[in-house]
DNA sequence: AGCGTTGGTCAACGCTTGTTGGCAACGGTA
DNA sequence: TACCGTTGCCAACAAGCGTTGACCAACGCT
């Protein structure tokens, strides 16, 4: 029952390239300025195949930003470098991965991402600071706070390319963020 | 010579119209979203006139997003509150002035949005940290800090609008970011 | 009163967008 | 071979966009 034991098609290649293209142009442009005829020139196939496949241009943006953050286990690991394994991670996400790009950038101008990112972040976040942090009825409001850090950096960084923000090495970031990740994880309510 | 001294015109009233119309809708819908012809129904004229006083879209944008963040003299402060007075200030900025909300939403996928964004928060943030941080020499890093952090609330609390950043109170904003901010300034290099 | 300048409306342009339906080639099945 | 669902391209649609130029009305001057 795991798999949905349906037959591959042929066009599921179709349907992947279309995706591929679709992650790259939504991260690149943001959801108004991508648009479907660039995404199939992209994908080297005529626009009405991406209708068919996705029904229309919303349904084929929620198809490509479907993600998951893959939250580390912090279990495990000492308490004390939650923070540092939180920025670390989210780093390499944000560098390997349009979708999280994409996501940025169309939740900024379009309700339906706007909501998408809004359940990404609770959900995800949200799983990981109920374990951590010290009053669990706040776990709400510290994975806020650690989302709009992140959030921030990433914005600075990946979208306006502020130079400064760019300029810094990984090491530097994780440096000077970590300890306020692990502040709000970890902190008694100020 | 301080003023350029010509006479107020009829036409100030309607250009003022169209700014204030301008900015609502490109703090509410970003750039692509932001119509000219919904700016000029807004402002009660005909879309023909936003040419002829701003040329086109890219000029409407750039006569209605200029923008002073108005960061208050720190000099004369209490070394020690200059995050929490920063902090004050943004929120009370963003509160208060759609330009903010605008430039962040138009900035994300704008490139002309983005410039004018990374040159106000260069110069204007940059400013306050050469007075303040320990190294001279890292005050851009410092203001890049700062401003991921700052950026990153008012993503999450005003355009996201990511529930528990909305429902934390003024206060709790303040006392949460307010050391971050004043760590990003005056901390030794970690 | 007559003039040029200014403020404003109207209708249209060329273009791009998302979206649709028709039609041709392909591929497995009977 | 004949059939039928699948895959794909093409051409077109209606709507909306930024932008333009012609035209009218009101004002300030002499």
């Amino acid at each position: 029952m795991t798999k949905p034991a349906t037959a591959p098609r042929r066009s599921d290649a179709t349907k992947a390239a279309i995706l591929v293209a679709a992650r790259e142009r939504f991260a690149a442009d943001g959801y108004e300025r991508a648009t479907i005829r660039a995404i199939a020139r992209d994908a080297s196939i005529d626009p009405s195949m991406v209708m068919r496949y996705y029904g229309n241009k919303e349904g084929l943006f929620v198809a490509a930003s479907a993600i998951d953050l893959r939250i580390p286990e912090l279990g495990a690991l000492p308490g004390k470098h939650v923070g540092s394994v939180l920025v670390t991670h989210f780093l390499d996400r944000w560098e390997n991965d349009d979708v999280l790009t994409a996501m940025l950038r169309v939740g900024v101008t379009n309700e339906a991402g706007a909501e998408r990112m809004r359940a990404v972040f609770a959900e995800q976040i949200g799983a990981v600071t109920v374990g951590v942090c010290p009053v669990p009825a706040e776990a709400a409001h510290r994975a806020a706070l650690v989302a709009s850090q992140i959030l921030g950096m990433a914005l600075a960084r990946y979208v306006l390319r502020f130079g400064p923000a760019v300029e810094m090495s990984r090491d530097e970031v994780i440096a000077w963020l970590a300890p306020t990740v692990q502040r709000y994880l970890t902190a008694e309510t100020p």
